[in-house]
DNA sequence: TAAACTTGTGCAATCGATTGCGAGTTGGCG
DNA sequence: CGCCAACTCGCAATCGATTGCACAAGTTTA
């Protein structure tokens, strides 16, 4: 059924040692190897049609090129681009992506990476950090090569690559000031997601700064409708803000059904200002503002390290912050006055 | 530095060969195993660390419980879904998914399909089928386990899972009919791609049915921007058209942006309607009206067929068709009368 | 009581590629 | 002519788990 050309079958057919062969078909030691030996060698198992058989080559070497990616939830439309960027990075260096969707499920978590540790990767990429994660750490102690994404995991010095919440947060800020917003509400994400919690921490440090009120609202998870239940609960009574920030693009999708559901325009009535500019953030109605956090770049340089820290064994720098920007769209205008 | 804990030292510490480990550990043989003997093994086992090595697993019972899924582009709203249908499935029967995103590139799919070839998938999932694929014919003849998603292979007979086209194409036409619509027109993809050329065909076919006049545009790729044109390229000049019916839900949204740039308004001057039913496309401006493709359900059912083919041996039927319901939103409404 | 099973465990071969070590050949140089 | 270096290439061990076969001890049957 299968492919079973193996190195001896080479080897017989080209009428020299597989140890020949290997050396012939590898890069690396190809040079030891007689040119014209490697020439045939080389149309011989092609011939052949021989596929080198990585798992044998795995168990030798002790490394599989291979490295595990866990999400949290492939539907969420920030993750796709992030591993889009890995694959590419990996792929362009051999390496080969073996994929976990955790659906945000703690125990389905821990079976991922029990199966990908059983398959032996060479390193992990996870999205999946929590403050609290009880593996994450775990995984330290062992030694095993991870490097975060997106979002931190408490006090684990792995490396982590991440936009810069700080100061998108401080440009969508000063974006609603100008447009004279005075008081704003933040639809907070998790309290454990390092994201989510910096984003909520610096708004209130930056509208400070600027003479602005802003109510941090706790929503309980990043889903759209947690953001729209929570804006309808801010809606079904008095109100006094004119924009809301969202930690999120998918909760300031929440917010603009729910504004609209109440008979209210977005941004007459309320400004609406995301986070992340999702794909298709553009596309919504309106189109929303939303700061660009560069979720394909994060891929990559997240690959980027790990590959540096799997072939110099070096740990790199802890923490790689990369730049973001706002972008303005229709789901910003002046301050209403009411 | 990693998890070196191999089944001969649990042996060792637990005073038994390591077959009878591997035997204990194993839940398949683990019945000729004396039941005290198991959990003392289990119990040695569980406090030294181990983790199964399954490359040397691999090697030995030639099956790596892998399967390679190889998408076009990640980033395409309705490979996301069914990414995680195959995760999904695949991860509850114990087999990982090694993903690799061609970019649309052929030289760039040969090279993956090589690369988990190499590492010896079970099988795979292949989302990138076209009516004059290269290396699907040659998987065949070597006898690899393949299903297909969505997109078939010409006449390769691999399954293929997909939606049903012709069904859905005909709820979307006598949407616009019963609407008023009585001059169409279709924005088609590439001609060797089976869905988008299906659904040209049956669109045609349909139309003729009704009595309603349908101009097929072939548009060159199925990027926003490549609809955008094409509509642009029409709208530039006189037309008579009261409706466009798209290939896919991002043509349709290129359409959308090509009426709003010339002062149109949909469904007033136009309705548009789209295929796929991605995420967010309700969230258009206007909510696009689009035929619902079950697309993670195309991914498990994927799944499950090859499990099945792989477990049992024995193939497939050839076409798997799920059904597909039209979601009306706000792009369509009653022909304009100009 | 001996023969025939049953049950539990060990032995050793095997999967396919890699690689340190060493041997054989060739050629150059003193 | 002899010795040494440079090339090539083969030998065999190794990576870690699986599994057919054999063997030993205990149990049942004739």
């Amino acid at each position: 059924m299968r492919n079973e050309v193996t190195l001896e079958d080479v080897a017989k057919a080209a009428g020299v040692h597989k140890a020949t062969v290997s050396r012939a078909l590898n890069p690396e030691t190809q040079s030891v190897v007689n040119e014209q030996t490697v020439r045939r060698i080389v149309r011989v198992a092609e011939s052949l049609g021989y596929v080198r058989n990585m798992t044998a080559r795995s168990l030798r070497v002790q490394s599989t090129m291979t490295v595990g990616v866990v999400i949290p939830d492939l539907t969420n439309p920030i993750f796709p681009p992030m591993v889009r960027g890995i694959e590419n990075y990996l792929a362009k260096h051999g390496y080969t992506v073996l994929l976990a969707d955790t659906d945000e499920s703690e125990d389905e978590e821990k079976e991922a990476i029990r199966s990908l540790a059983e398959r032996r990767v060479d390193g992990f990429i996870v999205a999946t950090g929590a403050d609290n994660h009880e593996t994450i750490p775990r995984m330290f102690d062992q030694g095993i090569a991870v490097v975060l994404a997106n979002r931190g995991a408490g006090a684990v010095p792995y490396p982590l690559v991440t936009g810069d919440d700080e100061d998108g947060m401080r440009q969508a800020v000063e974006h609603l000031h100008r447009l004279g917003h005075r008081h704003i509400v933040h639809l907070a994400g998790p309290e454990n997601f390092s994201t989510t919690r910096i984003r909520a921490r610096e708004i209130v440090r930056v509208c400070g700064d600027l003479g602005i009120t802003c109510d941090v609202v706790p929503v309980e998870n990043l889903r759209v409708d947690a953001g729209t239940s929570a804006v309808d609960r801010l809606l079904d009574q008095p109100w006094s803000f004119t924009a809301i920030q969202a930690s999120t693009d998918l909760l300031a999708l929440g917010a603009l059904r729910s504004i609209r559901a109440h008979g209210l325009s977005c941004p007459g009535d309320i400004s609406v200002i995301g986070f992340n500019d999702m794909p298709f953030a553009a596309e919504f109605s309106p189109g929303l503002t939303s700061v660009k956090v560069p979720l394909d770049e994060i891929g990559a340089e997240a690959a980027r390290l790990l590959v540096t820290r799997l072939q110099e064994g070096k740990n790199s720098p802890r923490v790689v912050t990369l730049p973001v920007r706002l972008i303005v769209r229709q789901s910003t205008g002046p301050a209403s006055s009411r």
